[in-house]
DNA sequence: TTTGTTTGTGCAACCGTTTGCTCACTTTCT
DNA sequence: AGAAAGTGAGCAAACGGTTGCACAAACAAA
């Protein structure tokens, strides 16, 4: 087998205990027996048990990621690798390991949670989907396990959380439209069970009003940030007879499937219908036509959670903790 | 703290044992006994932990996936959440948790990958990035962990691996644009330090032979597998005065640096030059103009790697195994 | 009744580290 | 010189499970 602290200790004539003070750094050592252990463990090449260290310890070096989504799609979506990214980056400066899980409901978001809390095998976990209510983060709570949700949660005062300025995201696609002289602004939003819909909404509606244009609830549609959904939402829109000049989408995959279907019909963006979308990708620029779209900063809010989610493993803070990250939008051509 | 085994037994009035057969299922324990400690477990909210098991276990339900590039972009290759997806499904299937980790160079790699054999947290290995020569294969090699490399590696025959075949794909491609009358065909790689790199061309020298057309070295180009580069390597090109009427670039990244620099200057695609990637995005459809490219079918290199490496952790073979998976050309408006 | 099986459970060692406490040996102070 | 303080290291118990072996009880066969 793998050569333990044991067989160090045997080697070097001390205790188990000498050795692992010194893999520590514990003072108490003497710099000659510290110097002759490290030798030895060099030589011997001793890598310690994180297991055992673990169980000794009661806490890991390894933060849960948990993505709620069609297990098959959640990493598909650009937003992901982009905050996962992030994530790792700081996770990597402090010797964090990730560990992901992506699941398909809330349901079982509850159950690797609560298996990721229990069987002690995290030390903190990061949520990447936050529905307006979410059981998980009620038993996080309460088991009061470090955690850090991506995405504002329903209860904001009593949880750690980033997200950007949603509210501020869909005032401000909205009043860029609303500049450009477009007033017939269509919504299509994700599921209303997320509160980054109904944030951005809300943008939307505060800047249609400021504007004094009337908001028309025909022209708010709600479906899944995925593709097929752009595509069918705005096919079921102007089916209706309903004819935006302008789209807002919550997603840069719902952006793309409007723009499939108007591609198809052979409108043209942005002279017959302008869109725009959120979540800007590197792919964006090389659309046709380069897509507007606001850039969130996924790497950001992935570095900044995991930040907030250290202070929190370190008992940095009693209170919770919040980062709003700055988001920006990005003109391009199909607006 | 958290309810233990111990708890469970006092409770129930057995020995600590009982309760770990019931878990195991172990059948010397009475249906009668079984059934109240069940319940009793459910009552209590009893949790394994996964850390103390495993120690005694000496093994874990936990792989390591490490992927070598720059931290920061390595996830951001549309090639990794795809395959990364298919390493989760199987992985979830199997109820087997995924630790990822993304370095730098192969020095980090090795560190990595042996910290993660060493210490015990990983059952299994998979690493997402084969260099021509790859200490950390070597090293796991001699450790005699269970991996499984994503990428031909140089030792073929003495590790488990999953790769397309890539010399078809070289080939496949090269042909598909002679078909259609190119001769001057540029072949745009990633570093030669990838197999997959010569591999592929290896296919495009071989096509062109087989329909006596001249290989041509200063048409073969290398850089990395990011955009950036390809729009420096077809400018390098180009600004050598060598023009060709076709480009076969690498990576899906690549061929956008390419169609990048080309539409800045004003060239038509496919017109003035043809152009084909490898890495089939769902975006690819939407580019400007839809880019021909073969799709690696990357979840099922993912979902395969992890299935060759649950049967190398479970000793189900003694030789070492392989999966070749089907790559299928996508032809579109770029060519 | 004795012997042999089968069945269900407990004992105790072990997995590899950590850490509170104890203790022997120096050094320093009075 | 004797006491107090400081230094370096070891003992043993924990962390929460698993498992080989022993063993008692129940039952069957002789």
């Amino acid at each position: 087998m793998s050569v333990t602290i044991n067989d160090i200790a045997k080697a070097a004539n001390v205790s188990p205990s000498t050795v692992s003070r010194t893999i520590a750094n514990n003072p108490r050592i003497s710099k000659k027996t510290r110097e002759r252990i490290l030798k030895l463990m060099e030589e011997m090449n001793y890598h310690p048990n994180m297991i055992a260290r673990s169980l000794a310890n009661k806490s890991t070096k390894i933060i849960g990621v948990v993505v709620t989504g069609s297990t098959e799609k959640a990493f598909q979506h650009p937003f992901f690798p982009e905050i996962l990214s992030g994530i790792a980056s700081i996770a990597y400066k402090n010797k964090y390991k990730i560990l992901i899980s992506s699941v398909n409901s809330a349901t079982e978001e509850k159950k690797v949670v609560t298996e990721f809390a229990k069987s002690g095998i995290t030390s903190g976990i990061i949520l990447l989907a936050s529905r307006v209510k979410n059981p998980s983060v009620d038993e996080l709570k309460q088991m009061k396990f470090p955690f850090v949700v991506v995405g504002r949660p329903e209860s904001e005062r009593e949880v750690n959380w980033v997200d950007n300025d949603n509210v501020c995201i869909g005032y401000d696609l909205t009043k860029h439209f609303i500049e450009r002289g477009y007033k017939e602004i269509a919504f299509l939003g994700a599921s209303p069970e997320f509160n980054v819909t109904l944030d951005r909404l809300e943008g939307y509606k505060k800047a249609l009003q400021e504007h004094n244009i009337p908001i028309r609830d025909e022209l708010i549609v709600n479906g899944k940030f995925v593709e097929d959904t752009g595509y069918a939402l705005i096919q079921e829109l102007i089916g209706r007879g309903i004819m935006p000049n302008a789209v807002i989408a919550c997603d840069v995959l719902l952006a793309f499937g409007v723009i499939r279907y108007l591609n198809e019909k052979g409108m043209k963006v942005p002279d017959d219908i302008a869109v725009a979308g959120v979540n800007n990708v590197p792919l964006d620029e090389y659309f046709n036509p380069p897509l507007t779209s606001v850039d969130v900063n996924a790497f950001s809010l992935g570095a900044k959670a995991f930040e907030l989610l250290l202070a929190d493993m370190n008992k940095e803070y009693t209170s919770f903790d919040r980062a709003i990250v700055p988001a920006k939008l990005i003109v391009r051509k199909s607006t």
